[in-house]
DNA sequence: GAACCCATGTAAGTTGTTACATGATTGA
DNA sequence: TCAATCATGTAACAACTTACATGGGTTC
């Protein structure tokens, strides 16, 4: 249940809209916790009818757009959230599953999967990469907005946890493209082996 | 839907009763795709109700265990899943997410964070060293029987693809650890600077 | 006026968790 | 005989996905 947390937590920074946190949980936010707008919007009113937010139609842009902020009991409950020790959910692990398989397949498949997990996660390594140097830049918006609302002797704590959560990314991406490529490397072998073997 | 090849996967090395394979998916398999027995029972009537995997309840304990194989169809099945691209999920990360807003917290909370996701990581390191030993000794179990059904030519590879899922995680976990390490360093140097400041 | 973005929602279905329920066998 | 392990299941619930549905505003 940590979908509500991740809202909460994002409503400490800004007063959003469940279209405009929906955009973010797809995009920069998306990089730690991806949801989608169909679950985004119940839960909101979930938290609502709880007290933890409250919403206002805002009427400057004309389009009835239904703003959420967080309460004090809102934050209450984050910050007890924060302090508990995490759950790590147990590890369901897609493309390990299906390798330790693939024995049953060509090597010629085997490859289109490594080729594909390192593809995978050089995607994932650029997006990290541009966000970090916005954020080193000190040009990533919504760190600007989070440091704008707090207390100048905290910068360096609220800057500095950012740069370590997309740092952990970083280190985790580039561990996954130097395993395949060393994968790949052992394939090579494996299918040099096969050849000699003469078929 | 990996659960479903993940059963058909398993089947391939050798019949087992639901019971069974609810240890080894709680255990050992449990590195790559954990699920709980309440998911594996269903998930197993399903698939022999759609003719991949038979069932016969075994005598020969006298407990009237069922035991179930799969079939040529659940194997057509398995290598097409296994063939086929695939589908990473989204990203969630319950202690990233955590990381990102924990600036609301105490310095020793963060911490406290930290250690625990090193332990953590430390633990699953264990876990995938003692079961990668055991695969390069060759006394594996479970890969003894895999190799024990299959040709000698492809023995390198079916232990290879084992060595390299592990060694994957190992380098995974390795890296989280790291992190980890890193991160508490440089939480020592924020608290530093906060004494410093005076409070 | 067609296509696209803004904006919010519901409904049906799948996947996974937790708790409940049962009964046989084994070992202390 | 008590506890643990073996063995299979169901029910209720929570989390998440996919598809459907609607309507205003903007741009070509």
């Amino acid at each position: 249940m940590s979908l509500k947390y991740a809202l909460l937590g994002f409503l400490t920074t800004e007063p959003a809209s469940g279209y405009q946190i929906a955009q973010e949980f797809g995009d920069s936010m998306g990089w730690f916790w991806y949801a989608s707008h169909s679950q985004i919007h119940p839960e909101l009113q979930r938290l609502a009818a709880r007290g933890l937010v409250t919403s206002e139609v805002s009427d400057t842009d004309g389009r009835g757009t239904r703003v959420y902020s967080i309460t004090p009991a809102g934050e209450a409950e984050l910050k007890e959230w924060l302090a508990a020790e995490t759950e790590y959910p147990p590890v369901r692990d897609p493309e390990r599953i299906r390798l330790i398989f693939a024995d049953m397949l060509e090597p010629a498949d085997i490859r289109a999967h490594l080729e594909q997990h390192r593809k995978h996660h050089e995607a994932l390594l650029d997006g990290y990469l541009a966000q970090l140097r916005e954020v080193l830049r000190g040009t990533f918006p919504r760190l600007r907005k989070r440091l704008a609302a707090r207390p100048r002797q905290s910068h360096q704590l609220v800057a500095g946890l950012k740069v370590l959560a997309l740092q952990g990314n970083v280190d985790r991406a580039r561990s996954e493209i130097a395993w395949a490529e060393d994968a790949l490397l052992w394939l090579n072998s494996i299918e040099a082996a096969e050849r000699a073997d003469g078929c």
